[in-house]
DNA sequence: CAATTCGGTGGAAACGTTTACGCGCGGCTT
DNA sequence: AAGCCGCGCGTAAACGTTTCCACCGAATTG
């Protein structure tokens, strides 16, 4: 049986108000009876009811991060960034994921409001007017800009970029590139940077379209690729590309003797790869604690501007990236 | 600004008890009058108040899971398979890591239970003293078993045996095992099925003792094990088999030629490999919805006798393992 | 036809907090 | 020395539900 702010005002001879008070922090109350209240409180096992303060004061502390798919290191990596930073202000984390499934966005969306003070939206892969806008919770998305919206996004043109220039300088002409998921924001803005890039550079570019973001989607832009004359491989993500060296060892292609491959996002996975994975870092733990910070100035002053924080990136070269097999 | 039952009440010309009653299903309520709610509240946009009906039934239809690692894909998956499970009775989850740091999961275990109707605690790192034994909310154990818990493991001993089974039939008699966190329980079932089955087959075990579950650990693993003459290494999970196979490499040490791999837990590393990894296969979605239901289970008559389910597990043979170089 | 049940509904009391308001009391100003 | 300020605290009114109890009419029973 779990103790009621009255025991503990009983027990320390003062008014629930007093209890609550010495719990709030707002040192409204002399520090002796604090001290009281909560020896008290100890000894009686007492912790305020979530349920009974949320309902008053409209707070729960919780807030709620949504992920297309949490096996995915990249995004879990982004929820421990989010945890961390929750964690120091003592706030529990909701987390769903939506298994890829645009559709389940905008339901999760719904749900998840009401049981938090805000919420955390990662790659989103609904188009923005396919996402409620009358939540009454403040959102930060994540790796998506829209106007209106705040944001932390990663300048995922500039990496690719330096991977583009990176594998011209090695002799690479010709590039290929697999794209994600069609609504990927981030996934839209590599697509655009490398087709400026390439045409600056005067590489030619073979866009392989989009496939999933998975080991088997990086299988089959393997086999595109090599349906290409490209030397090189851009892919969409890290799991991609190791999913396409995956492909390439089996059909005998090497790597990166006949063919360069560069992942995107620096997860762990890279470095597991044989060869380690040439990759584009993007702070992910960062990207997780700037939504949080974001989402607290949020709820500190919910008419603010919305801001969009930009976080760097930089191409990580590795073992995957060589100059082309003389012909 | 949200609406609350009583808007909806008078707008539909009944009471806030009819709304409620319309709200929980109780099937208390005629046809026609609940259409007439129903109508009503989406037309304002009402939706119960969380934390209101929280404080009245005291359950929050919240379910909290505790891993130590977030990044790793093994727990990602459990993860999921509880999200999945937890999806379809309209729950939402609170994920807290604890870094594999054991000392977290106390603290954790305390703040999440005030939040959350039950818990699912996988693969503590703390002893089961350490663990705080009065909280008012059900627990369901993932890979740990204790004398009066709730818990869903998988047999670990079983799958390891047969991967020494394994190696003895391909010729290897030294065989050297990497073991994971000192207080994880699903580890020492490991080391002592181990031990006793390299007693049966005769084959000489190298116990390298515990590394960290991580990339590092395993690249630590790996020099310990060429400092023994082992033609054979078993690794806690993946991520320590994968990162021992970078070692390897690194090392001029060729495997399966020189060395044999097994990984344990059969995560997608283990395809993601060049040569993907032999390993035991462990079904994480398969505990991670079982632990919910054990915890349905355990909400709905809380006096039951305490469960303990096993998962079975098998040696998936991929490309890490082959006979030992003739000497 | 009278007595009884029962499905459907409303009134009101919880649930455990936070917080506006008010009050006494000591120390300060003038 | 009289008034004022502000600190520390108690009283009581919220917050938005669920649920017990009572009530009414209709249907069922004897």
């Amino acid at each position: 049986m779990t103790s009621t702010s009255r025991d503990v005002a009983r027990a320390a001879g003062v008014s629930v108000a007093t209890v609550s008070r010495a719990f709030s922090e707002a040192g409204a109350v002399s520090e002796t009876t604090r001290r009281k209240v909560m020896t008290e409180a100890r000894r009686l096992g007492y912790s305020p009811n979530p349920a009974a303060r949320r309902l008053i004061t409209g707070r729960s502390g919780n807030i709620g991060i949504i992920v297309p798919d949490l096996a995915n290191p990249f995004f879990a990596d982004i929820i421990k960034g989010v945890q961390r930073r929750a964690r120091e202000s003592r706030q529990a984390i909701l987390v769903a994921d939506t298994d890829e499934q645009s559709r389940l966005e905008a339901d999760t969306l719904r749900t998840l409001s009401r049981q938090v003070d805000g919420i955390i939206l990662a790659s989103p892969r609904s188009a923005m007017d396919d996402l409620p806008s009358d939540l009454s919770v403040p959102i930060v998305l994540v790796h998506r800009q829209a106007p209106g919206w705040w944001s932390v996004t990663a300048d995922f043109a500039e990496g690719v970029r330096q991977a583009l220039v990176n594998l011209r300088a090695l002799g690479h002409d010709h590039v290929a590139y697999a794209g994600g998921p069609q609504l990927s924001w981030s996934g839209g803005l590599r697509t655009n940077a490398l087709r400026a890039c390439a045409a600056d550079l005067g590489v030619h570019l073979y866009e392989l379209g989009s496939v999933a973001p998975t080991v088997n989607g990086g299988l089959a832009a393997a086999d595109l690729a090599l349906a290409t004359p490209a030397t090189a491989l851009i892919a969409y993500n890290d799991v991609v590309a190791l999913g396409a060296m995956r492909r390439f060892g089996a059909r005998g292609v090497d790597v990166p003797g006949d063919m360069s491959v560069v992942g995107c996002d620096n997860t762990m996975l890279s470095l597991l790869a044989a060869p380690s994975l040439t990759t584009v870092d993007v702070p992910r733990f960062e990207a997780g604690e700037a939504a949080v910070a974001l989402l607290d100035r949020q709820l500190a002053d919910p008419d603010a501007e919305p801001i969009e924080q930009l976080l760097a990136t930089a191409l990580v070269i590795r073992g995957t990236t060589a100059p082309p097999r003389q012909t």
